[in-house]
DNA sequence: AAAAATATAGGTCAATTGCCCTATATTGGG
DNA sequence: CCCAATATAGGGCAATTGACCTATATTTTT
């Protein structure tokens, strides 16, 4: 099973040898922090703690936990890419398949404790950070990237924007699964079964979905007529 | 348009009217902080400061943090168990019509403010709060139970085992747009066309799936041949 | 080997946070 | 109207946190 790598980080940010081992040392230990303890577990001096070395000596790495989280967050998204790198360049396989394939290892990656834990936080701090927000969406436009090539050879009758629309579904429907039956999750043993719906449902909708279904709601103001209690 | 009552409150809290008011008060005021500022910003004294009181009340009525956090969470989850009675309670609707209905219902709500901001959140406390985990998770569980209910109507032809994995799929799919076209998000203006890609998309995979698919992948080994760096 | 650059430890500080305590004000029933 | 129950304010305290500073140790260069 292909895996993400743990990290990617920027070169040249320590200059001794010993400085650049530190720093990977650094954002390994912070990462496991977020994994395991959450988001209010990483604290500078956690961090420290996780990585044997005192605060002190964290801050002359990273003068500020800012700075430290962004280098992280880039560095562990980045990784995410090289996933869909992978799936790009297969060209032995036909669009149907690849998309199946495609499907399934974004669903068993889902089950990672790493994928399981870290996106969610993301979700989280993406309504209130504008930076985070940035970064997780640049990741999932180059993750569309590839079904939006591989959508057009199996259904050419789409416009490219009801193609994207699609792209979304698609991506939106495995994201959605995380909460449910990602790691350590109550439906994590029915994966397998899962992967089965997902691949047959979501190629099902690429083959056969119409301009017509997509725009069958258009202008319609949606409302339930006896709603319970009155809207504010 | 229906919307979710804010928020549920158990009664009896405050013995005064003037107590049981300020419960209400603070509880509401919690939910804005945590809305409009994240979890992060949820401390005693801002939950006083928009409350308009001191933080020596708040503590009168809340002993502890954890204690007014698990009443507004209970309250706020209980809220939307409303959305499912009342989905539940039509009877004027074929199974397929009601289906197409509480996909619609579910994904309009996902576009308020409170259901994009909060739940991103519930899902990333619930990775280490076990509590959090499991009142989610029974909400969920509710909002399924309506799933439940029609997909037996609409496809005969599922084992009770498959019938509930394809609610979950359904459900976690719908999920999943949360992320991507909720309240602000990029996609968010074009959730009506979203919609019109769901109700076809889950209605047909309901209406067509077969234990063939849902079991496609069993006992099988999912892995990538030409995996471009070796597992750890 | 000396010197310069880098790395590390340990201490300090102000700000924040949850929680507690006490004195005062307000409410509502007798 | 008065008194007990309830509600509120304000202060304080120990713990935590991010950031900073200085002295010492280690590594690399010359």
């Amino acid at each position: 099973m292909f895996e993400v790598p743990r990290l990617k980080l920027r070169p040249g940010t320590g200059n001794y040898s010993k400085g650049q081992a530190r720093v990977v040392e650094i954002l390994e230990a912070a990462l496991d922090v977020l994994l395991d303890e959450g988001y209010q577990a990483l604290t500078m001096r956690r961090i420290a703690k996780a990585c044997g070395i005192t605060v002190g000596n964290v801050t002359y790495y990273y003068k500020s936990k800012d700075d430290l989280v962004r280098d992280l967050l880039t560095g562990v998204l980045e990784s995410y890419m090289d996933i869909f790198d992978h799936i790009a360049s297969d060209t032995t396989k036909t669009a149907e398949e690849k998309f199946v394939t495609v499907i399934r290892l974004l669903l068993e990656d889902i089950t990672s404790k790493k994928t399981t834990h870290l996106f969610p936080q993301l979700w989280a701090l993406s309504n209130h950070d504008p930076f985070i927000a940035e970064c997780v969406d640049e990741m999932y436009t180059g993750a569309r990237a590839v079904l939006n090539r591989m959508i057009p050879e199996i259904n050419p009758n789409l416009s490219e924007e009801e193609q994207k629309l699609v792209a979304l579904f698609v991506s939106a429907s495995i994201e959605g699964m995380t909460v449910f039956a990602g790691y350590n999750k109550p439906w994590r043993p029915h994966m397998q079964q899962i992967e089965g719906i997902a691949a047959k449902s979501l190629l099902d909708c690429v083959k056969n979905i119409t301009s017509e279904d997509i725009n069958r709601f258009r202008d319609k103001d949606f409302s339930l007529d006896d709603s319970p209690s009155a809207p504010k």
